[in-house]
DNA sequence: ATTAGCACTCTCATGGTGAGAGTGCTAACG
DNA sequence: CGTTAGCACTCTCACCATGAGAGTGCTAAT
């Protein structure tokens, strides 16, 4: 159990490591912050805070820096949060009611915006539903022998798709077809929408079924992400050496974050989730801190993270996720009512 | 005018050059090549070709480098085309029938392939049309009062946008009002929908045919680029310091190429062109080079590219580029007939 | 318990040094 | 005259030594 003292002391290692990315010193904690213990006594407290292993030196005479158990001390008992002013709330809003277009559009603009508020890289996954319906497919004649089908799922998510046809069909034929194949599928899911196929006989007919079928399938299991902010995390003076920096660039694919940002959402909806260095079961991103949160409800759900290195200005970092989550969610209510 | 000697010895020094990415000696050149002339030879050459400006050394005791006229010149003359080899074809071909999706996911997935054939960044542009026409427009129904606008373009491009409504609306009138705007609009392009606007009474419809006219505005104007292959570049040794890799990293953002890949494919139709250097009008590039080449015909242009150090494989490059254009070229013909 | 004082350790910037790589020039050669 | 051997010269780069500086840990005094 840790003392006041100790926690104040681990407090502003955390904060003065956070700010300058330097190891912290005993003398400069007294310095900077005016103590009226001397810089020996500090020198004793850290030892402690050492030998119980919330902080580190990387070498005999240098100063401290925070192990990642000093790190997760700090975000659950230390750390004042830095509240998201009112101004950068509006800048934010005011940039996501800009946006005309579609979902899309929205995901891939809040990515920009949470990466430049937090200056780190910031994912988000299109939300995903629970179970995504047909709501409604579209034929679109583009040569005499292939059209564009476009299949629209209830919640906004539009897939495209080009068809080869055996036979020449006119525009007509197919919007025939196509109120056909709505009447047949509409509301479909991917559980059901096979069994839905029974019956047709002209095979390109079977052949479009097929089509919406596998585009409502491929939607169920395409959680798409959205990243930004590469450059911002490149920038910190941990990659200032060109190895870790590339490393930096392969670890921040997109691909290698699903799995991780599922696994983590199950915890429960609305909170927001830190994992810091060591606790990430992904070994390649042992020098990296992820804060999650979930947004959207039961029905489709995804998820805002940021990502940096451990050494976060974590105090920003959450509150900023969980707005930012917290309006997608809203976003997205209005917008499925 | 540059003698045979002085040619072959300059090709030499590229070749090499292009291969080691380290300073070439007369000593080396003599060695690998098992050469009839001794060192000194080369060097009383080499000198005549620094004094002419096709090579230059870093410091005094140096090998040589190729200067951007020295690539030039071996582009021009002395290159030998690596041509495309039938299995790379056919596995390039086979990639591409892969993908079932839409004109994104093929420009998307070319970009990569390209990237991993030439080991640089691939850039692909959207093809642009001369003048995109809307095909169909169509409305669904996502709450009482919003609906998803889905405007199909000719060239098979889709936008989507959402749209808030004052009255609530089924999706029935929805889809009687599309079929309204289709017979106004269908085969209106940007510069002639503003004027079949006319004659429009309730606001909702209104405010829907001005979305539509927006949509196909913003589909002229927007020439997405397609980018892949950063990390490919970035391993290459001239980024080995963290200035230059950052440099890199920001030169590459796609919206400083537009312009450039603009400019450069007016020069005419299915050719492929080389930029070294200091001839890029953009002086953030002047360490890159290009290979660029339109695909398409006169209705619907985009182009591909590729770019990297000065120090690039042009005689892969070259010929891959070409390669990928024209089966893009194909695709797109086949696709719009 | 706190702290002044000091020895000790480790890093890092600096400068010197010498090996090595390569050139340019000169003089000799066919 | 073109070619080439030989050599002086230049520049880089890796290596090492050095010393200042930063910080700690410990001891002994308060």
């Amino acid at each position: 159990m840790l003392t006041d003292r100790q926690s104040a002391i681990l407090g502003m290692v955390v904060d003065e490591y956070i700010e300058t990315a330097e190891p912290v010193s005993s003398r400069a904690l007294v310095d900077r912050h005016r103590l009226e213990i001397s810089s020996a006594t500090i020198r004793n407290e850290m030892a402690r805070l050492e030998r119980e292993g919330y902080i580190t030196h990387p070498y005999t005479s240098a100063g401290r820096i925070p192990s990642d158990m000093g790190y997760r001390f700090y975000v659950e008992a230390l750390m004042a949060e830095d509240p998201v002013a009112l101004d950068e709330r509006r800048t934010v809003e005011h940039q996501l009611h800009q946006v005309a277009g579609g979902l899309d559009e929205w995901l891939s603009l809040t990515a920009t915006i949470l990466s430049s508020l937090v200056g780190n890289v910031a994912v988000v996954t299109r939300p995903r539903t629970s179970t995504a319906r047909l709501r409604h497919a579209q034929l679109v004649e583009l040569s005499r022998d292939t059209a564009l089908l476009v299949c629209v799922m209830d919640d906004g998510r539009v897939r495209q798709r080009i068809l080869q046809h055996r036979q020449p069909v006119t525009q007509d034929a197919l919007n025939a077809r196509a109120t056909r194949l709505n009447g047949l599928l509409a509301g479909a899911d991917a559980a059901n929408v096979r069994d839905r196929l029974v019956g047709l006989e002209d095979p390109d007919e079977v052949a479009t079924a097929r089509a919406v079928a596998e585009s409502i399938e491929e939607l169920r299991i395409a959680e798409e992400t959205f990243l930004d902010g590469l450059n911002n995390a490149l920038r910190q003076p941990e990659f200032s050496d060109v190895d870790r920096m590339l490393e930096a660039v392969a670890q921040l694919q997109a691909y290698r974050l699903r799995g991780l940002l599922e696994s983590t959402v199950d915890g429960g909806t609305g909170t927001t989730r830190v994992i810091i260095g060591q606790e990430n079961p992904d070994t390649g991103l042992h020098d990296w801190s992820v804060v999650v949160s979930r947004y959207g409800d039961t029905d489709a759900a995804g998820v805002v993270a940021v990502i940096g290195p451990t050494r976060m200005a974590y105090q920003r970092t959450i509150p900023r996720v969980r707005y930012i989550a917290s309006l997608m969610g809203q976003l997205l209510h209005d917008v499925r009512q």
